[in-house]
DNA sequence: GCCGTTTTCGGCCCGACTGTTTTCAGTCG
């Protein structure tokens, strides 16, 4: 299958025998710039080609483009496959191991002859197990002691951390790190600042007046199991759970320096090292040094930026996707916040009834007093529609007329313990969408909601086509439906996105007001960033919903600003932002 | 192989850490 990440594979399998073969070496970083550029995309890089799009991608050019066009049209490119052979195809494999790089691994997989992919991993553990590996020039104990240990964590490594897993394990390690007064600032830095979907090793940074003692303090940390590499201003650890974490160190004076170094991505450090080379300037996590040599600290981010001639650019957009030539305009957009949110649209109740799907577990009123606390005008309840196949349209009628006689009486039942006037109450349905594009519920119940959200459940075997045409025909079958939740259905480390025509089914929300939900359940967040920004990019809307369904997952609502965020979303795009009164309006209901 | 606010040719981010090295290559982010 062609999907992005074995696009991205197989560039640095051709970059690694560029690497191995003498090719000049700019060859190979352009064609791993490329893959770590294609791996960073949520929209399929196949999307991108059909629409002749691929020269929207920073480092993509004419010759690599015409590759990815054979690749396309015939499955496979003659050009990678001659340079292919040039190595063992053993070769490849270990490549994955931290530690081997090409050089390495090709001199392991020629001198062992390592030809057949699907065993060289078995192979290398046997060289290490009998002492081989000490054969090879230059390679004592210790290098083999090292590869050994690498080769462990390669199969014992679990899919990448969520968002939110990486946050806690962190959020753990830097409690420790600020307890000591020898640290000042402590934070999560890399892909986990940025608030990437999914986070592959943690990244934290610490400033101090004593760097490397800090440290020190760091490899203290009791939930340590190895000690990777320690340096000075560096360490890896793993921790007992298995999750690699680096840490890094500086003076309190190089702080901002520091962030914006490690906060990444590559390729953004990259782009910005290329602005400031054209100034005579060079960039690094110590500062900015001028031709003269002197080099300027920045204890704050704020004032690297400044320096360079650029406004502050938020770590979620730092993805070399455009951001330093819109900070160079100063029109980077005003991205939306946490506190910009006034409701949440799909939440699941406690009302017990034959439902399609899972129900919710809390309470109304341990919804009410989480939204109170969080400032929210409204409340919209979406509980699944009833069981569509097993009940006549008569039960389904009576179940919904039940539902919202539990609700509203659990609403006004709530009188005492919270200010409920201030938090208005909605009640909608998330509707399947069934495999032909019909919606599981009769269009005059339809009528009785005051929103209706659709989404799909099943069939995630369709056709990119299939799945367009089905989701056209279900989001034109109701003027109620205002909102298509989880578009995607992707689940993270668990089921690939369904593949559709966003571009059209974008297009027809934007001509009709129906909302795309930014699911913010932190195993979807779907949208993804990139397809939140091709959405506001076609004039549609969007709305951030949580899909709780316990009053505690209200909170779950900042991955979804997060992840807005990376999309470029500002409040203007989002339908939530809104106060109750427009909201209505908009949704064309009465309270 | 890519790219352009000095360039369509001549550059290409920058530094940390490790291992086996007396000065550097390989790997990583």
């Amino acid at each position: 299958m062609l999907d992005n990440r074995s696009i991205a594979d197989l560039l640095r399998r051709v970059a690694a025998v560029f690497e191995v073969t003498d090719t000049e070496i700019f060859r190979c970083r352009a064609y791993e710039n490329t893959a770590a550029a294609i791996e960073g995309l949520d929209i399929p890089l196949k999307n991108l080609w059909e629409k002749n799009r691929l020269d929207e991608i920073p480092g993509l050019g004419p010759n690599l483009i015409s590759h990815l066009d054979e690749l396309f049209k015939t499955g496979k490119v003659k050009h990678f496959e001659l340079e292919l052979k040039k190595v063992p195809a053993g070769m490849f494999p270990l490549l994955q191991i931290r530690g081997i790089g090409p050089k390495l691994a090709y001199r392991i997989s020629t001198k062992f002859a390592l030809n057949d992919p699907d065993l060289a991993l078995k192979q290398l553990k046997e060289l290490i197990d009998k002492n081989q590996l000490l054969g090879l020039d230059g390679f004592a104990a210790s290098l083999q002691e090292k590869i050994k240990k690498s080769l462990e964590q390669v199969s014992t490594q679990s899919s990448r951390l969520l968002l939110s897993q990486a946050l806690s394990i962190s959020e753990d390690y830097l409690i420790y790190l600020r307890r000591s007064p020898l640290v000042n600032n402590a934070m999560p830095l890399g892909s986990l600042r940025r608030k990437v979907a999914t986070v592959g090793d943690i990244d934290l940074g610490i400033s101090s007046s004593q760097p490397a003692k800090a440290l020190k303090h760091a490899l203290a940390y009791p939930q340590i199991k190895t000690v990777i590499s320690a340096g000075e201003s560096v360490i890896r650890v793993q921790l007992e759970s298995g999750y690699s974490i680096d840490v890094k160190s500086v003076l309190t004076s190089d702080w901002g320096s520091l962030l914006q170094h490690y906060t990444g991505s590559k390729l953004h450090n990259i782009a910005l090292r290329n602005l400031a080379k054209s100034k005579k300037l060079s960039l690094s996590e110590y500062g900015i040094k001028n031709s003269t040599g002197k080099t300027y600290h920045f204890s704050d981010e704020n004032s690297f930026y400044a320096h360079l001639g650029l406004a502050y650019i938020p770590p979620e957009l730092r993805e070399d996707q455009g951001e330093i030539g819109t900070a160079l305009k100063n029109q980077l957009p005003r991205l939306v916040e946490l506190l910009d949110i006034k409701g949440d649209l799909h939440l699941h109740s406690d009302f017990q009834y034959p439902s399609s799907h899972d129900i919710g577990e809390s309470p109304l009123k341990d919804y009410l007093i989480k939204a109170y606390e969080k400032k929210y005008q409204y409340l919209g309840f979406a509980d699944h529609n009833p069981k569509f196949s097993e009940l006549s349209r008569e039960q389904r009628k009576k179940i919904l007329e039940k539902r919202k006689n539990y609700l509203i009486t659990q609403y006004l039942a709530c009188e005492n313990d919270v200010k409920i006037s201030s938090i208005k109450l909605l009640i909608g349905l998330e509707i399947d969408i069934r495999r032909n594009g019909d919606l599981a519920l009769e269009p005059d119940l339809i009528d009785l909601l005051d929103y209706a959200i659709i989404s799909v459940h099943n069939s995630f075997d369709l056709t990119e086509a299939e799945n367009t045409k089905r989701l056209l025909k279900a989001l034109a079958s109701h003027p109620k439906i205002k909102i298509l939740a989880h578009p995607t259905t992707r689940i993270l480390n668990g089921r690939q996105p369904i593949q559709a025509d966003w571009e059209k089914i974008f297009n027809y929300c934007a001509q009709n007001q129906i909302f795309l939900e930014i699911n913010a359940f932190p195993s979807r967040l779907d949208l993804p960033d990139d397809l939140i920004r091709e959405a506001i990019r076609l004039k549609a809307q969007l709305i951030i919903n949580t899909d709780s369904h316990i009053a505690s997952q209200l909170d779950n609502l900042c991955y979804g600003v997060w992840t807005a965020r990376r999309g470029w979303a500002e409040k203007k795009h989002l339908l939530n932002t809104l106060n109750f009164k427009d909201l209505q309006s908009v949704l064309n209901c009465n309270y």
